[in-house]
DNA sequence: TTTTTTTACGCAATCGTTCCCGGTATCGTT
DNA sequence: AACGATACCGGGAACGATTGCGTAAAAAAA
C-alpha cells in the first residue's frame, strides 16, 4: 500500500515545462513570467500539490523536526510541557518527536541515539534521574547540535536552559508549613544528582534554618526513581514513620512523590493533615479533588515548553554560532489547601 | 549552527572505494569481499557512521514516521495510549508524530494536513467531538493512506479499528449502580455523534430496561466538548439538579466528565455518594485518592495504543492492498470504590 | 540594421543513498 | 590456449526539490 503524492515533475510534464521553471514559479521567482506562474500555480492547486518535505530536508540538510526527551508522557507536568512545546513548534513549521527515558540512563541514551540518527535539528531534554554522565550531551553540543535543557538541567553544558525557581518554591512551601505550626518537617526528594532535587532541598533547608529550626538528615529521604516506583516511596515513608521523633509534615519534591506520599499515608491509615501535613510539587488538576485537597507548588509547565522551544528554534535558526546563553527562571505558584491546614495551638504561638 | 554528519562518501573517499561498494559492504552484500567489508565496517564504526534516514526516506519513499491525532496529550487516557503506541513504533523503527485536535474539527483538519504534508506513512486517530464529516478520511484512505481508528471510530471508513466494549462497560456500571440501590440514574455523555457516546449510552439504556427501570430523556445530558470546558458540565449538572425528580446517581461517559462531575458536585456542597452516587469512565491513577474514592470504568489504554500501532504497521508493511479488516474489541474493567457505595435500605430490597 | 540588454526558460549539479548495469580480474575446465 | 563461470567492484541514474549558469528570443538601445 503506497500513498502516492504528486511531484513537481508531474506538473512540469503536464504543462510542458521544465522542473526548474515549475519550482521557480511556485516560489514566485522574478525570472518567471506572470502567465507561467499563474498556469503553474493554478495547476498545482488543482492537483493538490505539496512539496515533499523529505526532499527538501535532504537538500537543505535540516529535517524541521526537533527531539524532546522526558521521563514519561503520562505525567501531568510533562504532558503540559509537551503541549507548550508542540504549540510553538507547530506554528513555526516544526514537529516534535517525543522520547521517554523512564528515569533510565540507558533508555535515555537509546532515545538520544535514535533521535540523532533520525537527524533532528535540535533537542529539548529533561534528564533522567539516573544520568550522572553528561559527556554525551557535551559532545553533542560541541558537534553543533542545538540543545535546550529544561526542568532537570545540567550545569556543565553551556546552552539555553529553562527552569522554575525551585529554591524559592520549596522555601515558600516550607515556610508556609512552619507558619502553620509544623515543626518537624520531612522531605521526600528526587535523586540527589538532579538539579531540581538539589535546589528544592536547598530551599527546604534554608527555610528551616531561617526560622530557627534544625535541619535533620534523617528527615531527608531520596527516591532515586522520582516516585515512579511506589515501592521506594513506601520504603522512605516507612523509615520516616519509624523515627522516634516522627515528622508532622511532609514536603514532596515531585508530582509522583506527592501523590505517592498521599497514597502511602492513606494506606497506613494516617490522616492528612492531622497526623501528617503534606505539601508537594504537582501539576495535576485533580489535587483539589483529593482527600484532603492538596496544597501544591505548581509550575508553569505549558510556558516552560513554550520558552524551551522558542530558545531551541533561536539556536537552530541562528546564522552564526550562538555564544551568549540564557537560563530563564520562571516562578512557581503555591496553592494552599486543606492538606497543610494550620495546627491551631502551635500556629498561634508563632504568629 | 549545523550538525554535520558523516556520509557514505566520506568513507568511500577515505578508503579509496566507490560509494556503491561502501553501501553494499554496509548492507552485507554477497558481492563484496570479506576484507573489504571488514575494512568498511571498521571504519564506519570508527567515525560513527549512521545512514541518513532522510536520504533513505527519499529513496524508499517512506518516512518511517506515523501520525497520531488525539484530542489532547494532557489526558491520562490518551497519554497512556500514546505510550503504548510509542513502545511498539519505537521497537519497529518508526517514530510517532503527535497532533492535538482539542475537540475541534478545524484543528483536526489542520493537523491532518500538516501530517500528510510531512509525508507520514500512516495515521492513527481518535476523531474529535466536532467531526461529523468523514469524507476526508475516506478520501485519504482510498488514496492509499493506511489509517487505524481507535476509541472514537467512524463507521463508514473500512479499515482496522481498536475500541473497548463501551456498551458492556456502561451496562455493567449501570447495573452495578442499580444493584447498589440507585433508581434514578442520570448520565453525562459525550457529543452524540461520537461512537463511544452512542455505545455507552446504549449500554446505559439497556441496563435500565433490563432491570425494569424507565429510560428518561431528561436524565441524559450531552457535553459536546467531552468535558474539556467545565462550563458545559456545570450547565448539565444544573439542569439535572433542577429536576423535580432529582437523580440519585450519575454515570459519566469520559475522563473529564467524571472528574468534572465530581468537581461540580463538590462545588455545590453535595455529598458523594450520599446525595449523589458517581461512576465514570476514567483512566487516571488518582481516582482512588479522590474524595470519595471513585468507582471507575477503566480502559486498557496502553494496550489500545499497542494494538492500534501494530495494526497500522501491518497495513503499512503489507505488500498487497489489505481488504480484510479487523475491529479489535478490548475489555473494560469496573473498579468499585466508595462513590457508588450501596444505599442500604434500597439495596436490600433488590437482592 | 546591428548591438546590447532584458526576459524567460532549460540544463545539470546537488543533497545521501540504493541498485541496475556494466566491467575486469582470477579461476577452473576442456 | 580458449572459454565460461565466478567474484568483486565502479559508473551512473534515480528519489524530489533547489539553484547557478547558460542561452534563445524578444525588446530596447545604438
Amino acid at each position: 500500500m503506497k500513498f502516492e503524492a504528486v511531484t513537481i515533475k508531474d506538473i512540469a510534464r503536464a504543462l510542458g515545462l521544465s522542473t526548474s521553471t515549475v519550482s521557480r514559479a511556485l516560489r514566485d521567482s522574478y525570472e518567471i513570467s506572470q502567465e507561467t506562474k499563474k498556469l503553474v500555480l493554478d495547476y498545482a492547486q488543482k492537483i493538490n500539490y505539496h512539496p515533499n518535505p523529505i526532499a527538501l530536508s535532504l537538500k537543505e540538510r535540516r529535517s524541521r523536526s526537533i527531539g524532546m526527551i522526558v521521563c514519561e508522557i503520562a505525567n501531568s507536568y510533562f504532558s503540559q510541557v509537551i503541549n507548550g512545546a508542540e504549540s510553538i513548534a507547530y506554528n513555526r513549521g516544526y514537529n516534535v518527536i517525543i522520547g521517554q527515558s523512564r528515569e533510565s540512563f540507558e533508555r535515555e541514551m537509546l532515545n538520544l541515539q535514535y533521535l540523532t540518527s533520525r537527524s533532528i535539528d535540535g533537542l529539548i531534554i529533561s534528564v533522567s534521574a539516573e544520568t550522572k554522565d553528561f559527556t554525551y550531551f557535551k559532545e553533542l553540543s560541541q558537534k553543533g547540535m542545538p540543545i535546550v535543557f529544561f526542568d532537570r538541567i545540567v550545569d556543565n553544558v553551556e546552552t539555553h536552559k529553562v527552569i522554575v525557581d525551585n529554591y524559592k518554591g520549596a522555601y515558600d512551601a516550607t515556610v508556609h508549613l512552619i507558619r502553620n505550626g509544623y515543626r518537624n518537617i520531612a522531605t521526600l526528594s528526587n535523586a540527589p544528582v538532579l538539579s531540581i532535587a538539589r535546589d528544592r532541598l536547598a530551599g527546604y533547608k534554608a527555610a528551616l534554618q531561617d526560622n530557627g529550626l534544625e535541619v535533620k538528615e534523617e528527615l531527608i529521604r531520596h527516591c532515586v526513581h522520582g516516585g515512579m516506583l511506589l515501592d521506594e516511596v513506601e520504603t522512605a515513608m516507612k523509615e520516616l514513620l519509624a523515627l522516634t521523633n516522627k515528622p508532622d509534615a511532609m514536603l514532596a519534591g515531585a508530582d509522583k512523590l506527592t501523590t505517592g506520599c498521599l497514597r502511602i499515608l492513606k494506606a497506613k491509615g494516617l490522616k492528612v493533615p492531622d497526623d501528617m501535613a503534606l505539601v508537594g510539587f504537582s501539576n495535576t488538576d485533580l489535587t483539589e479533588l483529593l482527600d484532603p485537597p492538596l496544597s501544591v507548588i505548581r509550575q508553569p509547565a505549558f510556558e516552560m515548553g513554550e520558552v524551551a522551544t522558542d530558545f531551541l528554534l533561536q539556536l537552530i535558526e541562528s546564522k552564526r554560532p550562538v555564544t551568549e546563553f540564557e537560563t530563564r527562571v520562571l516562578s512557581t505558584e503555591l496553592i494552599v489547601r486543606e492538606s497543610s491546614r494550620p495546627v491551631l495551638n502551635k500556629a498561634r504561638a508563632l504568629v
